[in-house]
DNA sequence: AGAAAAACCGTAAACGTTTTCGAGCGCCAG
DNA sequence: CTGGCGCTCGAAAACGTTTACGGTTTTTCT
């Protein structure tokens, strides 16, 4: 079954491909507006409309103003192929990301896409699926057709880093690498505060339920989480590794109260979700006998009950200033490798009070 | 401060931007590697190489595996932008969302991507934000740059949907226009199950929580709900509509509650948990009281409790098939336009019980 | 064996830009 | 009047591919 309407689509009533790329439908219908179409129209040649499009101030004002008119006339716009080309500059740039269903990764890449959007770029997107070869992969595949690419969070060795740094201008994020610009998040201090806000309600013994013992994000967690520890002189049980998961929370949970502990943090809120269901199908009370508290700050965390006190990621933030980074360091001489860290925010919700007597 | 590991970053000790793109590692050092140097490398034309390359059949197999040998020796890879600007074709197909921080679009997103790297297609991403005029802006500026786009549950009216529609190969997902091909979900079927699940139990008389009138999703479900209320014969509250937020079902649950119902069915997963939260607050036990129902399968919707019965969604089944449509239509004589709709799935959970006598 | 057909491959033109080079022109200093 | 300079612009060469066309070799048929 066929449905067209052809008034819209097409007014020769066969749809054709070659028909709907890129149609005009102002003026006289042609396939394609070029540059030699608008040079013709204002009676200069091609380098000129080029230059008064590119470099306003190598051509005369009013043949500028010509060429303009021309072109929006047209509905022209340049083929970025084309000028790729010869610029050597694509205008694209990609972002690899280890898991799209991560809301932490897709705040990141909206936030990147905004910032990427306003300054003219368009952006690829690609999915590691958790899988360091496949971040290698990827930002090879993507080095042809990209300025640049930042790389979130990737499970790749020290190395494989520097060697996909050599593939295309590369900007790392929540990861951090000398040598190559980065935008972090200060997750340490992130759990300094949570440490410190446990303490201030009077917690002196406190289970940290690790997520993957390489991967950055937990390295970062769990120095901030020994600097406070040492500094306050509390006792800290170190469980896990566990899966970042509910079901590691579930499991989690039952180790951290067997350890006799007042308090539980837990390496992101989904893991901590899990330790609350945990302990309320035990009898458990939170935040009576025991407090938690996650990392992250995805939507759920405010809205499940209790609500979770958490620390905020600033993922927007992170976001935009990688692609500023990434942009600097296109048109600079980047003599300089800055590495930009955004605060972490300390939010408590109901999960903490002070322990029981 | 500039920290550089010059053996893996750059034996000449200094960082230039022209130096990170297209470092060739093996062999002598080249910019880039191009089709030239592989036709040079296995003593043939350039010509040659692309045949062996693109359309194998055309050139001796042992040549084929001659020029093969060389590309890959030299780590060749094909410059995209250029062999795109004579073949007119990109490689690369666009997708635009309403918003990159709902989980549903990112699902999509993610299958989406991965179908199309399946097909050796890259994939553009934009985020227009929930607005209709973004939607047509961004799928415009898109279409020089990729062969078609995905446009998920747009916005715009239908007149403008074929406008763009003019400007680049499109696909739908979740709207169903005539004359252009869409992958849709039967959420329709799935809000039907959901009244035939709650009637099963012994409802009659149910409250519907709408969300924005105007949108297609609402509509759809609102459409299975009529037809299974009018076969049933039970009675419906409409209510609403309500902001498809948090905050929308915690202003609905009074409304619902008010209104004398054994059961509520939320328009979609966090409107129904905001009704839960406001009947908790309000005493009101779930499911002994009151049934709720939401729509969508969040991940959320399994973890909080009790777990919400809802519908799950084939995002991942619908974003891959709107890119195997688009690749269809894309070498094919389009002389069909397909919407294909895919299952949704009743999942029922600790939210729905019969009613109290 | 010879001719026709098929298979294979090289030359060159195209794709739509940007950019180098130089031409034309007006102006000023000598 | 001449030479040089600055401004504006056009002609043409690139960028890295694909492909139409034609030429050479090989195969096939009689």
């Amino acid at each position: 079954m066929r449905v067209v309407d052809t008034d819209l689509l097409d007014r020769s009533g066969r749809l054709t491909r070659h028909d709907c790329f890129n149609r005009q439908f102002e003026g006289e219908v042609q396939v394609a507006v070029t540059i030699r179409d608008v040079a013709r129209r204002a009676h200069v040649s091609v380098a000129t409309v080029s230059r008064a499009l590119t470099s306003p101030e190598l051509v005369r004002p009013e043949t500028r103003s010509r060429v303009l008119a021309a072109a929006s006339d047209l509905g022209y716009q340049p083929n970025r192929a084309a000028r790729g080309l010869i610029t050597g500059k694509t205008g694209n740039i990609g972002i690899v990301v280890p898991d799209l269903d991560n809301p932490f990764f897709t705040g990141v890449l909206k936030a990147v896409q905004a910032r990427a959007m306003q300054a003219d770029y368009a952006v690829f997107v690609a999915d590691s699926d958790e899988d360091p070869v496949a971040e290698a992969k990827l930002v090879h595949a993507m080095a042809k057709q990209v300025d640049g690419v930042v790389l979130c969070a990737p499970g790749l060795e020290d190395s494989q880093v520097y060697e996909v740094a050599g593939a295309t201008s590369l900007v790392l994020l929540n990861r951090r690498l000398p040598g190559v610009p980065a935008a972090l998040m200060d997750s340490a201090g992130g759990m300094h505060a949570i440490i410190d806000h446990l303490v201030a309600l009077g917690h002196r013994r406190i289970a940290y339920l690790n997520g993957p013992r390489t991967s950055w994000s937990n390295q970062e967690r769990r120095r901030g989480l020994m600097s406070a520890v040492a500094q306050h002189g509390v006792d800290l049980v170190d469980l896990g590794p566990f899966a970042p998961r509910y079901e590691g929370g579930l499991q989690a949970a039952d180790l951290a109260v067997a350890a006799d502990t007042t308090a539980i943090v837990a390496y992101n809120d989904i893991m901590a979700l899990g330790v609350l269901a945990r302990l309320r199908d035990r009898g458990i009370s939170v935040p009576g006998d025991v407090s938690v508290t996650g990392f992250d700050d995805l939507t759920y965390a405010a809205l499940c009950s209790p609500a979770l006190t958490t620390v905020a990621m600033p993922v927007a933030q992170a976001g935009r200033t990688a692609v500023n980074l990434l942009l600097d360091w296109l048109d600079s001489d980047n003599t300089e490798v800055p590495q930009i860290v955004a605060e972490t925010q300390l939010i408590v919700r109901g999960t903490t009070t002070p322990p029981r007597k």
